[in-house]
DNA sequence: TAATCAATTATTGTATACGATATTCCGTTG
DNA sequence: CAACGGAATATCGTATACAATAATTGATTA
């Protein structure tokens, strides 16, 4: 009995990399696709996801589509019903204020767990990320700026180097992009990147207490930045389904 | 047009109950039993979920299982691995802290919502399902025992009506299970239903800083109940390879 | 004319079949 | 006798076909 053998029947983590909750060749590729078009805004939210056309277009069967959109669906960025097909979420206002109540929760505990274990290595990597969202904001390229933006929390996660917090985080972001489209009520974005910058400097000095305190206050602000009256989603869907239903 | 057809077009989440995340049709019932089946430690961490020996069992063709797995495999108690198939996962020693830490974050915030929200009938179902994790107990069925305690949690989740953080403690609470499987030292398990008691009473009163406090000293206190040196999880995987690999 | 109901169409749910990959077993060789 | 390598086997990845369900359309009737 060679060592390999017993690990494949103990189910030993085998390779470890990317092995992780994510589902198994070409399937993966049109989720990680599917999600950067649905962050970037190149997808509005309600928009059906028919598994022929989805599957048409990437070059795939439906098999791996379905895969893909279960995967997507349990990350919280595809609503699937029974029978009827999965579409792009569509977060309510509710659920709104839930995502945001956590990462106010959740994130700033991450960004002290990052100030305590970020290398400079990692701080580069931080810059050369603000500056790209820089370039894009300055481009015009919202949607692009707006997934670079999610990005920058990921990484942090990241940094953090704790993989449940980094999961949970990773979703948060997700739909909140989600969130943002329907409910972004303010013109300047560009308040995010203050933010950014000023939490890259508390890490980089490895100050926990300031990093903790600059992204809640991040949240906290971001979540202000949403109009999340009720009145106004109703209007939102009623002029949808006149002006652009296709 | 219809309303209904406008539903459908925007993407309205059109019944709402439990149409969250969740994979469609049979492969949910397959979903269901193998999660309360690992939760109760039935099958060992480790152990191979063959798709056709599964497929089998529960009466349907790969296609619904492999959707099951693959949902298992997104809240974390199953683990896939490309061309070699589905394990009960085996957290490892790190992912456990990161299981706890992440719990006791998030679990004693939801303590305090649930304090603010918890009626009447909430306090009553709770006491019924503490008396019943009692009667478990005293009956020697330890696998029951700790699926009615990990319930408990995911209870009080419910009770703060939070979708957000109940599906991140629903899915916390699942690995618990696992981990408590692999790396619990304590013989005494009643120590849980102490603080559990004493954390319904603070909500009953609504107190929520006690809850919170409580929720918070509990989610320690099994987190401390663990041993996770490195030392004890090789010598324990090793017995295991050769006591009862089959 | 508006509403209701039935037949049609389209899309998803499920099963099965085929191809690719990893594992296992056995024979060979140093 | 141990170690290596190739063929056989088993399992997973993917595509396709059929069945079930929901949505749509059109005809009929009050």
């Amino acid at each position: 009995m060679t060592k390999s053998a017993t690990a494949a029947r103990t189910g030993e983590s085998p390779h470890l990399h990317e092995v992780f909750a994510l589902p198994p060749g070409r399937a993966l590729d049109i989720c990680l696709n599917l999600q950067a078009a649905i962050i970037e805004h190149k997808l509005a939210p309600g928009l059906k996801l028919s598994e022929d056309e989805v599957g048409e277009i990437y070059g795939g069967s439906r098999t791996v589509v379905r895969a893909a959109l279960q995967a997507l669906a349990h990350s919280g960025l595809v609503t699937i019903a029974k029978n009827r097909g999965a579409f792009v979420a569509k977060p309510s206002i509710r659920e709104a204020h839930e995502v945001f109540q956590a990462r106010a929760l959740i994130e700033p505990a991450v960004a002290r767990l990052a100030a305590e274990t970020i290398t400079d290595r990692d701080t580069a990597r931080l810059r050369a990320h603000l500056d790209a969202e820089h370039q894009a904001l300055h481009a015009g390229e919202m949607g692009r700026a707006l997934l670079l933006s999610g990005n920058f929390h990921t990484e942090i996660a990241d940094i953090a180097d704790h993989r449940v917090f980094s999961q949970m985080v990773r979703s948060l972001i997700s739909r909140s992009s989600l969130i943002i489209a329907l409910y972004w009520k303010r013109s300047d974005t560009a308040c995010e990147s203050h933010s950014h910058h000023a939490l890259l400097n508390a890490l980089a000095e490895h100050d926990a207490d300031a990093a903790e305190e600059i992204q809640k206050s991040h949240i906290i602000d971001l979540h202000s930045g949403l109009d999340l009256r009720e009145k106004a989603r109703g209007d939102m869907s009623l002029s949808e389904a006149l002006g652009r239903a296709g």
